[in-house]
DNA sequence: AAACCGTGGGA
DNA sequence: TTCCCAAGGTT
């Protein structure tokens, strides 16, 4: 949950996840939309389905006890060679660096390395400066102290330097070069998209599917949704209908436009205009699996976080 | 190597 | 509002 997520905000989502799922073999045991249900809302969902996967790795390979050697944990699905070393040094004491955003931050700093640190030579200096620098015992301590005085002290834009316990040691600091190390990392073009989501109801229920392997948000439901040619204005209601028709087969009565929402995806900024349609006839011929659900049940499936935000809409 | 994967907090 | 960034891993 750690990876690439704040610390307050894995908090209550760990809370939650840990009492429904209170060890390996509840979690190696629970269907996979369940556990990507409690993940709704943190991003990178393929975190959650590795996490699972690696579970079932450990009942099935390891006899449902945790792996101890650095391979073993390192072959386990999305673990990398950050999260073996937090595992191996904090969990059970072995001595193993670690390398994340914080300590990558830190050390940049300590050593007054001036090229990118996540280019493949940045890494190996400063995975070999970690590995220096541990000391012989309280591995998992140090590690997590040093994580936590990237967090604290040395932070990205204005480091605490008078209350840090090693800025004597520090170049970076004695240069005033703490806005030039680490450097910064370059920014993507972001990119504007315009989508068109489609509710479409047929009676009690409304048409959900599941994005599948290959997509964004793989695994989730989501309502039906199409990319559109950048547009000044929405499409008409009509437009739609013929849009939905083209995509699924299913003939629909177009009646409003609900709303639109904007939201930011990896690279890409979503303008999401968002349709309500009533369904005519025809079988939908979505590449499967596609579900009609009944209002309620729609809490009982994992959705993006627009889909979730729609799915209240509906709601009331 | 570089692109991709999500979302929310804070400046 | 916009931008940066977060206890990274995989392809």
């Amino acid at each position: 949950m750690l990876q690439q997520t704040q610390v307050a905000t894995v908090i209550p989502y760990f809370e939650r996840f840990i009492k429904r799922f209170p060890d390996v073999s509840a979690l190696a045991a629970a269907e996979e939309a369940d556990v990507l249900r409690l993940w709704e809302g943190l991003g990178y969902y393929r975190r959650a389905r590795q996490l699972h996967k690696a579970a079932q790795v450990i009942m099935e390979q390891h006899s449902g006890d945790f792996p101890q050697s650095r391979e073993a944990v390192h072959a386990l699905p999305g673990v990398g060679r950050y999260t073996a070393g937090a595992i191996l040094s904090i969990a059970f004491g072995t001595r193993e660096p670690i390398l994340e955003a914080n300590t990558k931050r830190v050390l940049s700093r300590l050593l007054l390395y001036r090229g990118d640190p996540e280019k493949a030579s940045g890494q190996q200096l400063l995975w070999r400066f970690a590995e220096d620098l541990l000391p012989r015992k309280n591995v998992g301590t140090f590690n997590q102290a040093l994580m936590e005085l990237g967090s604290e002290i040395c932070s990205p834009r204005t480091p605490a330097c008078q209350v840090c316990p090693v800025a004597t040691l520090c170049p970076t600091h004695k240069y005033g070069l703490q806005d030039q190390i680490p450097a910064r990392k370059r920014k993507p073009g972001v990119e504007n998209v315009d989508e068109a989501v489609i509710v479409v109801r047929r009676g009690p229920c409304v048409l959900l599917r599941q994005r599948s392997e290959k997509e964004r948000w793989a695994g989730l439901w989501d309502f039906p949704r199409f990319p559109l040619a950048n547009c000044e204005a929405p499409p008409t209601c009509e437009q739609m209908a013929e849009l939905i028709c083209a995509a699924t087969g299913l003939e629909t009565t177009p009646t409003r436009l609900l709303t639109t929402l904007k939201h930011g995806v990896t690279r890409f900024r979503i303008t999401l205009y968002c349709y309500e349609a009533n369904y005519q006839n025809g079988v939908d011929r979505i590449i499967q699996p596609t579900a009609w659900l009944r209002v309620d049940e729609m809490k009982n499936f994992p959705l993006s976080v627009t889909g979730r935000k729609i799915s209240q809409l509906v709601n009331t």
